[in-house]
DNA sequence: AATGAATGAGGGTTCATTCAT
DNA sequence: GATGAATGAACCCTCATTCAT
């Protein structure tokens, strides 16, 4: 890739950081192109000579947040700490890169998600999912799940805690009960034996 | 109330409702208030009779839907059915009220509420609360629930599950998993011993 | 109709004839909506209250104008003068109603009867065709039209005539010519004989 | 002229060529400097630099389309076939090099004529109202013009026609009135005698 | 009290043209 | 000389809101 290209790709990952960070704070729609421009230093037209519309725009940060949060979440499966911690910090842990997403995005993200099935689909049957049974084997060889529980199950649990913690104010009026949230997780509400 | 009075609520109502409707199909933005006009029989001008603003008549649909929702918390919560069956009804129950809220309302409230705290925090503190804890109560002497884990915990949980199966696309794709969220809910990852 | 509905086709008319005017002088893209409103003396929104869109106000203003057109024609056809005379206003009468129609919706003009058939195919069917036969029967019985010629033959000819006319440049420089593409128009080129 | 200089025309010829089918087939306000562009396979920027503004760039098409014509034009009147038939071809030939001329270009070149007098007027003040004269002289002397008419009557009578055949809708319908269209040149409404 | 009509402000998008390499 | 990148201005259109009846 030479310096043209380098520097185009620059410009366009401006924009799209630009417009990530509005859309998860504002919302998609309150969002106007001339904000992205004014905020990514850009004229308007260039936003267009970029991304043909701002469907494509949204669609393409949509992409571009997917693959920054899949990079996180390998980093923790891989992490040298132990399981439980893994977990805690998928629930937990605000993601330097995710951040606080708007739920916005993520309700458009899961319409374009189901619509158009094709990457995202694949990214989740070819790599998240395998990682995350890599993950749960783990859990279960050191007994810390029942191996009777389908991952299926198991994912959605901790896709939802995650998903639910990115929100600022469940976060913060959430973060005493983190010992409880975490017990009711391993050990569900009857508790521990 | 007279027939005037009476009357006047009726299309106060008709409003709402045709609104609310609105807003959870195609969120808050996406719906103009010429929309509005036209679902619910009457003139723009009469909605903002009514409502003052677009920003108010959202703030009216907000009030008005968490009424809805609350009538429907109590009658689960005083209903002759086993706990276990209610802790079910919460998490999978498509409410007849509230069916399929819009993610973008959702938002929009809980920020409202954030800011106003006043209408909403009061009728938590002072009325959904108070029902909750009797709910867990009653668990409790049953050995349905952990003592040792405090109310806001698990009140957490069940609102997080509950307001996750509001979502279509989540619903359809848990419902094969109802007996497994279900055990994790109860017993945790870890699993009944 | 009462005074509302009245009030309402006053200033509909008042649109389409500013903007017809626009449009002959300038061509039909070079005209942008909020010139029209300008000349109309009202908002640009309040021309999207009456006509939709921009490609349906000329379409209205097209029915407007060919309205306008036919009605010119007719009076010329049953005027009380020679047969040759009326030839004559047809093709080198400025109308009044039409003045010089701009090419271009002439251009526009013509797509749209080639593709909605419907309503101007219908007035030439039913109205326009008659009148002219009608018209060329006077000049046959006159003996000033060859029998053997079709009628389409002489229609085109007239309107061909009659169209170019209206071009300004056109105009100016054949004014001179009266006389003689009248002489043209009736004897050939072979002449008199 | 060096193989510098040669290219360079080519290039330049290229564009024009480029230019002048987009804006016969969609006029010319719709046909953008970037369409151009693809078409003529440059930048936008080298259309730029040959041509200095959209305006300019219309305006060399137009003297370029002329100068086609012009020899089309003279090719009829020096071929080898009997009068009647040259009047034929000029008004029904479709020109291998006009075709179909959109009307707004006419009506924009029409416009330059009107201004900008010099090229166009020249050109036909000194060559096409000789070669035109040339032909009615031969016209003429076979008895099948009248000499009392005034050439640039006919002249006019006969571009109308030519210009007329340009227009797809019209060309299609008028066809089968070839034979009439002719007569009514020749011998008038009236008719022969 | 209710409505049809009207509007200012703003949004997405396109285009002719210029800048910088 | 040629190009990819960038832009200001303008266009069509929508919306929350107000005016006048």
């Amino acid at each position: 890739m030479d310096g043209f290209q380098r520097r185009r790709e620059q410009k366009k990952r401006n924009i799209l950081e630009a417009a990530l960070t509005l859309f998860m704070e504002y919302g998609i729609q309150k969002v106007s192109i001339s904000e992205i421009a004014k905020k990514a230093n850009v004229s308007q037209v260039t936003i267009y000579n970029y991304f043909e519309s701002k469907h494509q725009l949204i669609h393409d940060v949509f992409i571009y947040y997917i693959e920054k949060s899949y990079t996180h979440f390998e980093k923790i499966v891989f992490a040298d700490i132990p399981f439980p911690e893994k977990i805690k910090q998928f629930i937990f842990s605000k993601k330097e890169t995710a951040k606080q997403i708007h739920e916005e995005l993520y309700q458009h993200l899961m319409k374009e998600y189901a619509q158009e099935g094709n990457y995202i689909e694949s990214l989740y049957a070819q790599k998240v999912i395998p990682l995350f049974t890599h993950l749960l084997n783990e859990g279960k060889e050191q007994g810390f799940v029942d191996p009777n529980l389908s991952n299926e199950a198991i994912l959605f649990y901790v896709k939802m805690l995650s998903d639910y913690m990115q929100k600022e104010e469940v976060y913060q009026s959430i973060l005493p009960m983190t010992e409880d949230i975490t017990n009711i997780f391993f050990y569900g509400i009857v508790g521990k034996r």
